[in-house]
DNA sequence: CTGTTAGCGCATTCAC
DNA sequence: GTGAATGCGCTAACAG
C-alpha cells in the first residue's frame, strides 16, 4: 500500500500522486479527485520517513525542555504543538532532565530525525552542544539567556521586570523583610531569577540578609524544605518570593504546618502562573510567563517570515517577552497594618 | 556526511559500516574500531528516516494521551519514555485533546511514522480507529476499558477497588452522605469511575441522591463549579469523592471560599495522586494510580507481542493494576464526632 | 498538465 | 569477514 499502488489504481504516475498529495496546483482537478479516491479505497498512508529522505525536509520541529513533570512545560508544549500543527509541522519533544548526558542524547535524536529547527527551552545546555545544530545549519531558538548570533535566535523573558513588579507590589504593601526561595543555583534559568531578585532587593534598599535567600529545587518539596528553614530564622521575613509556582506551593504547605496564615502572617508570591495557581488556598499571587507568547515567538523565529503573518527578521533575532503580574490572594499587607489593597485581584475563574 | 563517507574514510564498504553501527558480531574487532574512529572524526549521525525506510522497523513507540496539561499524564509520559529509552526505543507522543478529529490525526501520524507499537492511554477512541492499527498488524495496548483481543492488550486499572477503598475509609469515619464529582460523563474513563462510585454507594447503602453527583471536567475549574453546586444543596453531604485530583483541588477552593474547613466541616478525597497532591492545604487524601507500573506494563505488552515470528496477530494479554489508597489530611471524621483516626497518614515528603 | 527517471541514506540479500 | 548490488517509498528535476 504505497504510492505506486495508488498510481496504478488511479491510472496515473507516481509523480502525479505525489503532486496531489502535496497539493501542487499543476494537477487537473479531476485527476486529483481520481487519485484521492484511489487513496481512499486503498487506505493509503503516506510514509513520512520516505518523504523526508526524498525531499530532505522532515517537517519536524524539535522542542527540548528540562522536565515535562514541571507543570509549566506541558502548557508550553501544548501551545507549541498547537501552533506547529497549524503550520503543517510536527513536534519532536525531548526531556533533558537536567542531565548533560541525556541532553546530548536528545540532541542526537533531533539530528537523527533531521528536524527543520529546534527550540531549546532549557538553559542547561553548553554552547558546544548548540554547535552541532549550527554546523548543520539547523535554525535554533533559545529561551532564557544570552545574545542572538548568526543562525540562533533568543527569546528573553524579562525576569528583572517580573521580579520588580512583585517586589514593588510587596513594598507598596509595607513589606521590608522579603525572602527569596531560588531554584537550583547550578541552573542558569534559576540563577537568572535569583540575580533579578538580588538586584531588585538592592534597588529597594531592603535588608538583604544572606539567610533570607534559600535554595530550592523548583519542585514543591524543595520549596517546603526551604520555607521550613526560613521559618526557623530568628527574624522571620514578612513576605517570600519564589522562583516558581511549584516552589511557592510547597512553601505554603510549610507555612500552614507552622500554624501561620497566608497572607495575614506571611505573604507569598510565585512565578510562572501555572494553571493550578488559581486554585491553591489562598489563590497564589504570581508573575505570569505568557507561555502562548513564548511558543508563538519560538515558532515564528524558527520558521521565519514566509509562513507567518509577522515580518520579523529570521536569523539572530532577539525577542523580549514581558511577564504579567497576577495579583490573587496570597500576598497582603504586612502583619498588624490595615493597609487596604487598591488593585483589583484576579479570582479563580478569571485571569 | 553519510554512511558512504564513513566507508570511504575507513576503507571499507557501506555494508560493513552498517554492520558495525548495528553491532553485528560478524565484524572483526579492528575494522569495527577503524569504522568507529571514522564516524567519530566525521561527526557522523545516522539518518533515522533512511534506516526506517531500509529496514522497515522504526524503533518508535507511539503514546496517545488525552491532554498533556493534566498532571497525571506528564508523570506517565516520563515513566513511559524512561523505560522505552532503556529498551532502545523512542517515543512519539500525541495529544487527542478529547477531540475525535484530532484523535484521527494522531493515529495518522503514528501510521505515517511507522511506529512499532502504540499505547493508547485515552479511552476516547472508537474501535474503528483501532482497526487502522490492527489491519497493519501494529501491536496496541489500551489503558482503561474493554477486553483483550487478537493483537490488542488491555491494562485495566481496578477503579472499583480504588473507589471502594476510599468509600470504606469514609464510611468508617462515620460518613453517610457522600457526594461524587465526576469527570465529563461523555468520556469512558470518567464514566468508569462514576459507575464504580454508584455501585459502591449502593453496596454501602448510602443515600444516593441524584443531586449528590455533579459533573466536572477533570480540571480544577470544573471541580470548583461542581462543588459550588453541591454546597448550595439544602442537605449538604459531609464528604466528597472526586474523579481526579485536579477536580478535588478545584473543589477545595470552593469549600474554602464558602468559609468551610477541610476536613472538619467536609472531607474530600481525590483520585490519581499527582505530585502536587501532597502539597495542597490540607494535603489531599487520594487513591493513587501507580503510573510507573502502568508505563512498565504497557511497554511490556508492546514489546512482548512485537518481535514474534508468527504472522498471525497474537492474542493480547490482560493486565490488572491495583490502585493504592493514600490517606493524608483532607478526609476526617464527620462533623461533631471525635472519631480518632487509627490509620497512619502520609505526610508531605513521604508516601 | 502528466510521465520518466534518478537519487535520498541505509539495511540487506547474495556472492566472495 | 567483507563487498557489490538491490530496494525501501517518496520527491524532484527533466521531458513531453
Amino acid at each position: 500500500m504505497n504510492i505506486k499502488a495508488v498510481a496504478k489504481l488511479a491510472n496515473v504516475s507516481t509523480a502525479t500522486v505525489s503532486r496531489t498529495i502535496n497539493g501542487s496546483p499543476k494537477v487537473s482537478p479531476d485527476t486529483a479527485a481520481r487519485v484521492r479516491k484511489a487513496m481512499e479505497t486503498l487506505n493509503f498512508v503516506l510514509n513520512t520517513n520516505a518523504r523526508a529522505l526524498g525531499s530532505g525536509r522532515s517537517n519536524l520541529l524539535g522542542l527540548i525542555i528540562s522536565d515535562i513533570t514541571n507543570p509549566f512545560f506541558p502548557e508550553l508544549v501544548k501551545a507549541f504543538e498547537d501552533i506547529a500543527v497549524s503550520q503543517g509541522k510536527e513536534v519532536l519533544i525531548a526531556n533533558t532532565d537536567y542531565d548533560p548526558d541525556r541532553t546530548m542524547h536528545c540532541v542526537t535524536r533531533m539530528l537523527q530525525r533531521k528536524v527543520d529547527g529546534v527550540a531549546i527551552m532549557t538553559s542547561e545546555i553548553s554552547e558546544h552542544v548548540i554547535s552541532f545544530f549550527l554546523k548543520r545549519k539547523i535554525p535554533v531558538v533559545f529561551l532564557d539567556t544570552g545574545e542572538p548570533a548568526p543562525g540562533i535566535s533568543r527569546i528573553n523573558i524579562d525576569y528583572p521586570a517580573g521580579v520588580e513588579m512583585a517586589m514593588h507590589y510587596l513594598t507598596q504593601l509595607g513589606h521590608k523583610d522579603i525572602s527569596f526561595i531560588s531554584g537550583p543555583l547550578n541552573l542558569n534559568s534559576a540563577r537568572t531569577r535569583y540575580q533579578a531578585f538580588m538586584e531588585s532587593s538592592a534597588r529597594e534598599h531592603l535588608s538583604a540578609k544572606a539567610e533570607y535567600v534559600q535554595e530550592g529545587n523548583h519542585r514543591p518539596d524543595g520549596g517546603y524544605r526551604a520555607m521550613q528553614r526560613i521559618l526557623a530564622l530568628e527574624h522571620r521575613p514578612t513576605a517570600v518570593l519564589t522562583s516558581n509556582d511549584l516552589t511557592a506551593i510547597g512553601a505554603m504547605g510549610a507555612i500552614f504546618e507552622a500554624g501561620l496564615r497566608i497572607p495575614q502572617d506571611i505573604s507569598i508570591i510565585g512565578f510562572d502562573d501555572i494553571q493550578l495557581s488559581a486554585f491553591t488556598e489562598p489563590p497564589l499571587t504570581t508573575v505570569r510567563i505568557p507561555h502562548k507568547d513564548v511558543a508563538r515567538t519560538a515558532i515564528e523565529a524558527l520558521l521565519g517570515t514566509q509562513d507567518l503573518p509577522s515580518k520579523e527578521p529570521r536569523d539572530g533575532a532577539q525577542y523580549k517577552i514581558q511577564p504579567i503580574f497576577v495579583p490573587r490572594r496570597s500576598a497582603g499587607p504586612i502583619p498588624g497594618e490595615a493597609h487596604s489593597l487598591k488593585r483589583r485581584r484576579a479570582d479563580r475563574l478569571h485571569v
